[in-house]
RNA sequence: GUGGGUGUAGCGCAAUGGUUAGCGCAUUAGACUGUGGCUCUAAGGGUUGCGGGUUCGAAUCCCGUCACCCACC
């Protein structure tokens, strides 16, 4: 069974539109997955996602894996009784995070020890594990654990990488045995034929989707785009396409043109908390700035947040000078309601066959991002 | 009034005779891509209280003066 539907296909480009089925809802692609990492995309509510339009969010097996453990997810019945959300929850399996945060890790083909960087604790993790945990969070679908190489990185070690991330996919697999939605990750750098030996063989395998790894991890833009016009080029037009850990507006409409169906990114609240929004025909505005001072119209007048509906760009900005937690919050409502609603832009331009119209109107007047 | 102490960037402080007086915070402006609210980068900002003197050279030593602090009258 297939629990993807390719619904519009755009005329111009390779733009497409879809229907994804999960256990906890539909959702419908293009679409962005809000991160809430700990169990809580940060410092908004569960009804606040829901009203910007959220229709699914990421969460993290290796964060919640060491806390607050698997005991208390299952007791609490699950990741999404846990979190007090309802709609669908992707968990990513923690290989970004062993590579990006563990205080030590020994890598070998079983699978990957490593010390916490909470305390300190020594774990290992074999694929089988990962699987495992994210059965017992119950999201709707899940990752494999994955070699993230990142940028520069040598062919050798790309390839060495690329192949042990196949092996734990095809481990993975095996493993897994019930409904949730079990993705394959592409990885293999920015090397072209590594990056096809891998989409051949996950392709092979039969995943229910195909996640493009080890992206935005460094690498130039043009090089960015090269990979995943490459990848997505190779991938079955019936599963959806998720770019891992992107991105930028921008990166976002070239990545959808490209025929990508899911994003995920830390951008619009960790932007938000670190006092970056993303405005309407602007791009990136730094609330701080001093130029805002005795600006009292909203951030984004284009906007129908709460935040937008109430408040001025002179009162985020003391906010954020005062150190005051309510501008994390407002300024992260606010970008998560735009990347939302860049969502909800790009799938009628899609319906419409106007994708082509759409982005160059967007980059017209878009600057930074 | 007497004695002592202190005056250096918006604030708190370094520099005790030797290049162009530094540091932290603050300010200003950047960065952040499968999340630690952190962190990083850069910039602006000085008549060293004021006036005089000694010296090749003074924030630094001397004299005067002003302000503030402490103690004693």
């Amino acid at each position: 069974m297939n629990n993807f539907t390719l619904v519009h296909q755009d005329n111009h480009s390779r733009a497409r539109l879809g229907r994804l089925i999960t256990a906890h809802g539909e959702i419908n692609t293009p679409c962005f997955m809000p991160v809430g990492t700990q169990a809580t995309v940060k410092t908004l509510s569960a009804k606040e996602l829901e009203d910007s339009g959220a229709s699914i969010i990421l969460s993290n097996a290796y964060h919640l894996f060491l806390r607050p453990g698997m005991e208390v997810i299952k007791k609490a019945g699950g990741l999404h009784n846990f979190m007090s959300w309802q709609k669908p929850i992707l968990t990513d399996s923690g290989g970004y995070q062993v590579f990006s945060l563990a205080l030590f890790r020994k890598v070998s083909d079983e699978g990957v020890e490593f010390q916490s960087h909470l305390d300190g604790a020594k774990h290992f993790l074999r694929p089988e594990d990962v699987i495992d945990i994210q059965r017992d969070l119950a999201s709707d679908i899940i990752m494999p654990l994955d070699e993230c190489a990142h940028y520069p990185c040598s062919r050798d070690y790309a390839e060495l990488a690329m192949k042990r991330t196949i092996q734990w996919a095809a481990r993975s697999k095996k493993a897994h045995r019930n409904s949730q939605l079990l993705f394959g990750i592409i990885q293999g750098a920015t090397y072209e034929d590594l990056r096809r030996d891998c989409s051949r063989q996950l392709i092979d395998m039969d995943f229910s989707g195909y996640a493009l790894g080890g992206v935005s991890v460094g690498e130039p833009k043009n090089l960015r785009y090269n990979i995943i016009n490459f990848v997505s080029g190779l991938l079955p037009k019936k599963k959806p396409r998720y770019l891992m850990g992107v991105g930028m507006p921008t990166d976002i409409i070239e990545a959808v043109e490209l025929g990508v169906d899911m994003f995920d990114c830390v951008i619009p609240t960790r932007y938000g908390r670190n006092g970056t929004a993303f405005v309407s025909h602007e791009g990136k505005m730094t609330v701080r700035n001093a130029t805002y001072t005795e600006d009292f119209g909203p951030l984004d007048k284009f906007c129908s947040c709460y935040t937008c509906k109430n408040f001025s760009r002179a009162y985020l900005r003391h906010l954020f000078n005062t150190d005051e937690m309510l501008g994390l919050r407002l300024v992260s409502l606010h970008n998560v309601h735009f990347f939302l609603g860049l969502m909800r832009n790009i799938r009628e331009a899609i319906r419409q066959d106007r994708f082509a119209e759409f982005k160059k109107e967007f980059l017209k007047n878009y600057n930074n991002a």
